[in-house]
DNA sequence: CATGAATGAGTCTTCATTCAT
DNA sequence: AATGAATGAAGACTCATTCAT
């Protein structure tokens, strides 16, 4: 492990891995890419990385933490009713589209690219997967307590099924030429399914 | 007159690609190692395929296909009402779920390592979700026009957040130690959200 | 060693190789391809030939031998006088001009391709640069001996400098796009050099 | 500050390709065998060349140069009298005598080897014999011009085979055991055959 | 600290050759 | 005798990693 020498140089390999990853892919980005994308020498990523695989990890953890931000934005305690959960559920909605709007080598980072990297690299974001998962139940589970979801729910499932929808709503955005109108419909696909349901 | 292709040796060069590759990843996975599988010399798999690549995309194909055929078994136009799209929508996630558990390197496979081979097998499998998102589609404008369904639903995306929801559940079959209690669970809550809705 | 079952098989093949290693080269030419030339198994090279470089060393012979009979056709004893000996290279050049203007092919194989195949090849190619220039010499030696040549003549090494004349001709026959235009200005200049000089 | 590139490295390589090519042939002469011969890591040849045949390539184009440079010590326009001018072919001769003695690897690459490499090698080659033909042309074309050559002279064909002889007498030299005698008795005869007549 | 020249393990791929049919 | 499926030795080439400067 290597001390970050130069301040912001190792956020700035991980931009660079970052975008480049994304663009050629794990495998066929090579190291001397990641540096040329900088303009430094590619001798000078093992400084701050102890291999290729330890860039992609560490690009991996910082992708999933700025997920995770957005999820631990809102405060699944906090919700009494079912309009305001819905509600809840519209602004992390309108969070995520943000950001993998935002950033289109995002999701084919988290949803492509990094989980084919090694066992252990999808064994990290399959966890992440979890912990989200985690996050979505505690929803669920306020709603139980509170009375205004329905007592028999399999908290647990439901979460990851809830949370597939979303990424796939992610990935949709991560991949479309234009996500501008995404927004809206995804969005409002997912809120009607949850609370309005598909009978007439 | 010289001895025949070997029949089915094709088909067998590809189940051992798909162990293979599901098992160490198709980065870490040599030619060798799919010939070492089936106990050929690595050159005869040259004699079927041009090079790694192929094989992964023919793996794919096939992977795709036989989800496909899942898909393709029930017939979108057949229901007239909730109750019957709902029994479809049973009976489509139970055989996925077959599909899934009896074959744990598909999930493997289609979620996790062939969408990383190439940009060409990416599109493949994303062309793939369109495809059976298009399917899924098919049902829901079925039920609109039956009137079973609400008029106002966003059908494209609705298929996709669906199908979110689906492979969502396919991909934890795939990676459950034992998948078995996955069965119903998963079923149910996404039938849940389909048919019931979460409100209590 | 195989036997020839097949008669004239053992021919054809020569000539597929004749023609297939002249456009492709000895290294780039596959036994495949000149199977493929002949429609037949490739297999079955292996029955009239040992291996790849046998085939290269029986192309050689059969090319050797098809100029060595044009140089066998005069008769060295045969000429008292210069002209005679004028009239007699004439008579040899043109008869090679006929041979490396019909078969393109050979020129390639002889001054380009098949020296380079190993070792051996190139010493067969050489003794028979050796031979040539024995008969060349033979010529040479009757006209000193019959006293139209100089005396002081080093017959092997004049004899070696003409032949380097004659072959590069043939050479540029062989390249040629239309080789027709060259038959009559490579002889005589060859002609005006030996028997008339560059002098004014 | 890294390491400068080794300064004389990519000459020391092909200097050893130039002597491996020339004893092994360029198809059994591996990138391995050139590293070998200099003690490096066979990768880092491909920090100074993009594969093989284009080590073979420079490899030819440095032989080629270093012929040239004998053809161009001397000036064409120079010669004004018949003794000139094979004073000047006799000083071409001898320097050529001493290029390919002191270098046996020389003759083996140009006239063998190296066109056997390619078809953009061979015609590289060719190219370069034509601009080895243009240069005696210039001497006989000035000849002409001068009175001292005849006046109905093919400079061109002329030029040919006078190179053919000149080159044969080079392959000679490169593949004699002891090249010495051959100094004299090669550059004798043709200077004899250029300047004095076969005839008595 | 930074660099990039050097390294060589690791892999894909080719194709001459064998041999069962 | 003929075939062409199978084989695997052989080798070109890449690129992550090291380390002298």
């Amino acid at each position: 492990m290597a001390r970050p020498p130069h301040p912001g140089r190792r956020d700035a390999i991980l931009d660079a891995a970052h975008t480049v990853f994304a663009r050629k892919g794990y495998a066929a980005a090579g190291i001397a890419d990641l540096a040329g994308e900088l303009g430094i020498g590619h001798g000078t990523v093992y400084r701050y990385f102890d291999n290729k695989r330890d860039v992609a990890a560490a690009v991996l953890g910082r992708a999933l933490e700025r997920i995770a931000e957005v999820v631990r934005a809102e405060d699944a305690q906090a919700t009494d009713t079912l309009a305001e959960y819905r509600a809840q559920v519209e602004r992390i909605g309108h969070r995520l589209y943000e950001l993998f709007a935002a950033d289109r080598a995002l999701g084919r980072l988290v949803f492509f690219d990094l989980a084919a990297v090694d066992d252990e690299l999808r064994e990290r974001l399959l966890a992440a997967h979890e912990v989200f998962a985690g996050y979505t139940a505690a929803y669920l589970r306020n709603g139980v307590t509170r009375g205004f979801l329905r007592a028999d729910l399999d908290v647990d499932t439901m979460a990851r099924v809830i949370n597939g929808m979303i990424f796939e709503g992610a990935a949709q955005v991560s991949r479309a030429d234009d996500p501008g109108p995404l927004r809206e419909r995804w969005i409002g696909a997912v809120v009607m399914l949850m609370f309005e349901g598909l009978g007439s």
